[in-house]
DNA sequence: TATGAATGAGACTTCATTCAT
DNA sequence: AATGAATGAAGTCTCATTCAT
């Protein structure tokens, strides 16, 4: 009992945080229970409640900064893009590098929507139509300008995000195949998904 | 107590695999509790257990016959196509109807993988294996071929799967896009993605 | 596990009931664990969620019925007499029966009230104040009368009760006062305290 | 960390024993919580352990000092008494102004004493009953004066307390009922409950 | 003195599962 | 087959208490 030596609030913060991704990421946010992941940072369950107020507040708050986080991201690196094409170009990079990077964020970010509270769900997936706008918009500025072949921008912008998406559920860093060549195999995927071809029988 | 009139243990059954799916499917297996499935389908829990010997058993089944279902649909409707070409784009009618009309199973198909035992787990994957195989099948058949520009068939099917897989999480019946009109979008963003334009500077 | 040979929903209810009556009364809602409570009537604490929603509902529902049975109780009881006169002194008599007799239930029924939630109280409450009602009711007859000297019917409203219920507090049904003479005693102190006597320089 | 400017040991004590009073008095002993109280008076749970040394002890203390309190001021004021009669009228007068001031103290006085510990239990009904003491003290002298019509002494103060601690119950001083007339009125009912009338037929 | 960090005990509650009827 | 009654294991959460800083 007492305060041990060392203890430090925010370390401590952030290491739950850490062990909670891999086991939700793992087993599901229902299957994780808060004696492992107390455990898993070498505290005893009762003293998780120094750092969290509940369970599943715990769940909102953490879906809801992984999806700020990916938001942050993507307005700082996307900057500085001119064109519709570098755009798609740099949209295509900057997804697959986070998506693997943060391949845990990603998958719970996804998973466990079902998971939250109404009121959590609707504020993350506030979060995640967000992050659809930019790609939309990217589209939308290719088709006016005549670049692509693109039936419907909102169908194109749910495949692109299936497929960039899927990336995560498979993809090993420590494989044959180095990240940079993953980013430019599904760069020019895509590059040909929106090609418009002379062949081109559509509509 | 005793056998209520017209009761009929094949229907009970299949009410409660019925009933099982759509619970998992809003909310988790971990999620789902016997009691409210029972009462879903107008008995009690201790009922339930004279149709299953398990819940984590179950799952397991559920899952199992979910991806025999598909592997025998796909098989006995893609037996008479010819070429590749064909046979990618009824893999994609396939598919996207299978996964739509079915979405509920397909979707606690991909991610309840991680509430089964080990042994489950086993079972399970070597069917999405084998169904995968398929898929790899065409796309090595088209590249021998020379029709198609695929780097690498293992991420182009990956791909694939991703971006087909993906409808199941967006598209509603009930909205303004026909089925067939769906499918032939993606038919449309397939082909181009695996075609062999003049443009390509790739390998 | 399964079900005990002579298990009968009915008879563990009112056991559950009785031992929680005990409970409370001893040491107070907040003091009664449920574990202990299962123990009194041969249960494991899992078991009685068979019988209770929640702790505190039960609370709610057991003060709420203490309060039914006293007020149904007094109905059937008073319905034959007279004049104020008459009542007065059979109130008196129910009051003190009732409050002898169910020393416990009377107890936790005026001690519990702060553990309930704010619509429990409001439930309970209300019935307590129909109690008072039929006592205000004797007392302004009387009143209206001229057979008594009462000042302010609501305070000695107020005043009746507290001394009346006062004997639950340390009456002894073991001790040398028989139930017959208490009551006598009582009937006399308030015949009295009522009186209008020629002294009497109120008002 | 550190000591804030302005903080004073014994106010900071005498913060927490009114914080105590109030949250006890309101929903209870047990569900009085250390964080709260300390919340309370400013101050962090752990801080609390300067003042009082444990929840239980505390409880005893503060019960004790109450009755300690009652009892020196009943002393203090009693002092100069002369004859039974005007004894009785100063009794009432004490005890309601005591008892209406002090209600929560009162109250919890009554309430608590389930919670104690048996050590504690004692020290404080030995203090209850001295002051018990001296009702009857009055009353015996009264009866041998041959002023009062009491059958049984133990009876009439055991009563007596009743009806005038219940005054606390439901006495508001923000009400259209003043102090003074309150006394007075409470005092004309104990009068009458004690006078000796022709009509009266006891014994 | 005050605080932040920790603990252990124990509370309420849920739930899959069993079994006599 | 269906139900009611029970269980044990485990889960989330609260809380008094301790102690290094």
């Amino acid at each position: 009992m007492g305060r041990p030596v060392g203890a430090n609030g925010a370390d401590t913060m952030r290491a739950i945080r850490a062990a909670a991704l891999k086991r939700i990421y793992k087993h599901g946010y229902e299957a994780m229970n808060l004696r492992d992941l107390a455990a898993d940072v070498g505290l005893r369950v009762g003293s998780l409640y120094n750092y969290i107020p509940q369970k599943q507040e715990f769940l909102g708050t953490l879906l809801e900064s992984i999806m700020q986080e990916l938001l942050d991201d993507f307005k700082q690196q996307m900057g500085k893009v001119s064109g519709p094409r570098e755009a798609m170009q740099e949209f295509v990079r900057f997804h697959i590098q986070w998506h693997t990077a943060r391949k845990e964020e990603v998958f719970i970010g996804n998973m466990e929507l079902r998971s939250l509270s109404p009121e959590q769900y609707v504020r993350v997936t506030a979060l995640r139509k967000e992050y659809e706008q930019h790609l939309l918009g990217i589209l939308n500025q290719g088709k006016k300008e005549g670049l692509w072949a693109i039936e419907k921008t909102a169908v194109t912008a749910k495949a692109l995000l299936s497929l960039l998406t899927g990336v995560s559920n498979w993809y090993r860093e420590d494989g044959e195949l180095t990240q940079e060549r993953l980013i430019r195999l599904y760069q020019l995927m895509v590059e040909r998904m929106l090609h418009k071809a002379e062949s081109d029988t559509s509509q």
